[in-house]
DNA sequence: CATCGTGTAATTGTATCCAATTATACGATA
DNA sequence: TATCGTATAATTGGATACAATTACACGATG
């Protein structure tokens, strides 16, 4: 059981979280523009927090700020979308090589234990957000912190397609088999699997996500 | 001769471009706070547009912002520097590898241009810029945005002990060979030699990077 | 009818002001 | 004397108010 964490956060940032979760959502279409005055309105707060979180989305690759114009989400086309994936290959090849001898039996069951957790989850962001978790608890034995971000910073721009387009059923199978294959890898420290399991897996989740930003592309 | 950039920036985005050069100059020691009044009313401005750019720093790295007490620049850890060299290691080399096939005479002869200029820098803040400026040449045919921003985000927590501690004459000539070496292989397209020169460029740097993070934390 | 000014409304960027929190000085107490 | 508690100052977070810029409606003109 986790300690709350003693609530000592910024406004700006429980914005930036809300507005995160808003866009994996599908609130905004491709070019649209977030209003400032309104989502200060609609929070209850003042249009200060709300441009602090606005630019700090705007780090994350989530959306970009045109002087004077507006906030408006930003849509990666394919080809920044397979850039992604091959640096989420490079990048996670690095660290599931380096956390691979240093897990544990401890470890181990906490991958498994999350993995139960998501295959419960109910709604798409407890699945995507379960899914995170998972990845990054087999990523964390390689105690490379600065990587870990990476691999957040590369997922954010891309998670929505996830969310919006599969349900907790699509590819349900595959994915949480190749889960399962990760987690036996680290048990047995079998690095040169769990690396063709993970490229399996981005390559698989490259096309889902590819798929469903044409889809959404369209639509 | 490149168009002048219509001016069109918000003082919050030359803040930050003034402070980065800041911190890169060592104008702060390790964690010494950042005052919001003092900055503002050193560049004749309020504290919103100091505290939008002291945010856009957090969000490169360059500083951490603690609630309700104020913003001290960060201080890489050895460990750390030697994670973004491995994660330089890798964006790069993909990048290089990319790029390769694409020069041509004409980019060649850009490259050996700014090498020129880099050589010329008279201070350590154009020499750096130059670096700079030499290895986005080289890594831009590859037309991968991604990775060049990410190559941006890697260098700059880091930067500044290059600037500190490195005068112009500094490893200078090892860097400009390695850095001709580099334009003879894209020159010919030698992929391999082009690989093996930045491992030994990167190195090379991690080693002095190293070596005057050890200094300036002593000092 | 299309296109170009012009003026007004809407929106963002910044300054000023207030509230919330933290740091510091100073005295009481063991 | 060292430590704790309290009052005050210093600082940051956020709200309100104003200035700068852009978007839009509307009419004039070819």
């Amino acid at each position: 059981m986790s300690i709350p964490p003693l609530a000592a956060t910024t406004t700006a940032a429980a914005l930036a979280t809300r507005l995160r979760q808003d866009i994996d959502q599908g609130r905004w279409q491709a070019g649209e523009l977030l209003r400032q005055e309104q989502l200060a309105s609609e929070f209850g707060v003042s249009r200060i927090p709300v441009r602090e979180a606005l630019a700090q989305l705007q780090s994350e690759g989530l959306l970009r700020i045109e002087h004077y114009r507006g906030a408006r989400v930003s849509w990666p086309t394919p080809a920044e979308i397979d850039e992604i994936f091959d640096l989420r290959h490079l990048v996670e090849s690095d660290l599931i090589a380096r956390a691979l001898p240093r897990h544990d039996e401890r470890s181990c069951r906490e991958l498994a234990r999350l993995q139960g957790q998501l295959e419960d989850a109910q709604d798409r962001l407890g699945w995507i957000g379960g899914d995170i978790a998972f990845h990054e608890a087999l990523y964390r034995p390689a105690e490379r912190p600065r990587s870990l971000a990476l691999y957040r910073q590369l997922r954010a721009p891309i998670d929505r397609f996830s969310v919006q387009q599969l349900g907790p059923e699509a590819r349900k199978q595959g994915w949480a088999e190749e889960h399962r294959q990760l987690i036996t890898a680290a048990a047995s420290g079998d690095v040169p699997a769990a690396l063709a399991t993970l490229a399996a897996h981005l390559d698989a989740t490259r096309m889902v996500v590819l798929a469903a930003c044409a889809d959404l592309g369209d639509g």
